[in-house]
DNA sequence: GCTGAGA
DNA sequence: TCTCAGCAACGCTCG
DNA sequence: CGAGCG
């Protein structure tokens, strides 16, 4: 009699044991209990946000130490923006308007959205900084901070805490989060007000400032040259069509890392850009007394870009 | 991972 | 019936 | 404008 396939959410898993994380033997079936786990903690943060994904069918491949920094090796991932129907699941797809025309994104519904992007071998889920239908007024604002290889955990800590006293004194309550890489993320959520192109000046601002404040420590120019023993300032994330890691999304990376919220008080501590992975983020969640971003939700309702954008100083 | 052309 | 090649982003910033 | 970048 033929096999049954596993189904989780009502999505059929094939190859269930296939190996997405080579070095730590991470099959697909594990992936998707990961995020069956998870649901509860990411949904809040992705459902209706058009994603990005970050797909490897095969794997991350053996000697994928970095990202996908090796050279000669052909990259086995690669980025997928618009899958089309033969890309199936239980999301929303939602058109949205860029350059050369309409084009088609998906957005996370529920849990089953989930399953399916594991059984499509999707290992990192990028998201838009605004919510569809309301796609035009951005309601997340994202500053990637990006170490160059120099640089200590206590000056990357320190750079976040200074975003956000500079958020802060714009009004802004901003939330850390480690991106399973070598950086970290502070993001600040808004009610949707401004356009793009006044949150991305706004978000450009606020990285002149930070940089203003300690030119030999940090820059906010992107090329790899100018960023030499000082952390990079990447404001660029908040630019329509632009995407960043969403928070308990894996990394297609060794180790399996995943980027994970945390409170602020926890830069004091052990943790590190790429302390949690796949395999020990459960452990955490279930020691945690509450959600480290306890108060994003209000926050989100409460601030907007608007309001931070009018306290700016004048130019 | 999926599709379609070709053996 | 099977195997395998082709395919799967985009837009800003810098120089 | 092309290259680099994420
Ligand atoms: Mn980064
Ligand atoms: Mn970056």
């Amino acid at each position: 009699m033929a096999e049954r396939p596993e189904v989780v959410n009502a999505v059929a898993l094939t190859h269930p044991e296939r190996i997405y994380w080579p070095r730590e033997r991470v099959s697909k079936r594990e992936l998707v209990a990961y995020y069956d786990l998870v649901a509860p903690w990411i949904l809040p943060h992705v459902l209706g946000r058009p994603i990005s994904m970050v797909r490897c069918p095969g794997g991350i491949g053996e000697l994928a130490t970095g990202a996908r920094e090796g050279r000669t090796r052909i990259d086995p991932c690669f980025f997928h923006k618009h899958p089309g129907e033969d890309f199936p699941g239980p999301f929303e797809r939602v058109t949205i308007v860029e350059s050369a025309g309409p084009t088609e994104y998906l957005t996370i519904t529920e849990a089953g959205s989930l399953t399916a992007l594991a059984q499509m071998g999707v290992l990192e889920i990028h998201v838009w900084g605004s919510t569809w239908p309301d796609i035009e007024r951005p309601d997340l604002l994202v500053f990637d901070l990006d170490p160059d290889a120099q640089i200590t955990w206590r000056e990357l800590a320190n750079a976040a805490r200074l975003c956000r006293e500079v958020l802060g004194a714009l009004g802004l309550k901003s939330f850390v989060k480690t991106t399973g890489g070598k950086g970290l993320h502070v993001v600040a959520p808004v009610a949707p007000s401004a356009g793009w192109e006044d949150v991305s000046e706004f978000c450009r601002r606020v990285a002149e400032i930070i940089v203003e404040a300690a030119p030999d420590r940090f820059t906010a120019t992107m090329s790899k040259a100018k960023r030499t023993g000082k952390i990079y300032v990447d404001h660029v994330r908040n630019n329509r069509g632009a995407t960043s890691i969403a928070p308990y999304s894996t990394r297609a990376r060794d180790r399996a890392p995943v980027a994970v919220p945390l409170r602020w008080k926890e830069l004091s501590g052990r943790v590190r850009p790429d302390t949690y992975t796949l395999k020990n983020l459960p452990l955490r969640l279930r020691g945690l007394k509450g959600d480290p971003w306890d108060g994003y939700a209000e926050a989100g309702r409460a601030q907007t870009a608007r309001t931070a954008i009018s306290r700016l100083p004048k130019p």
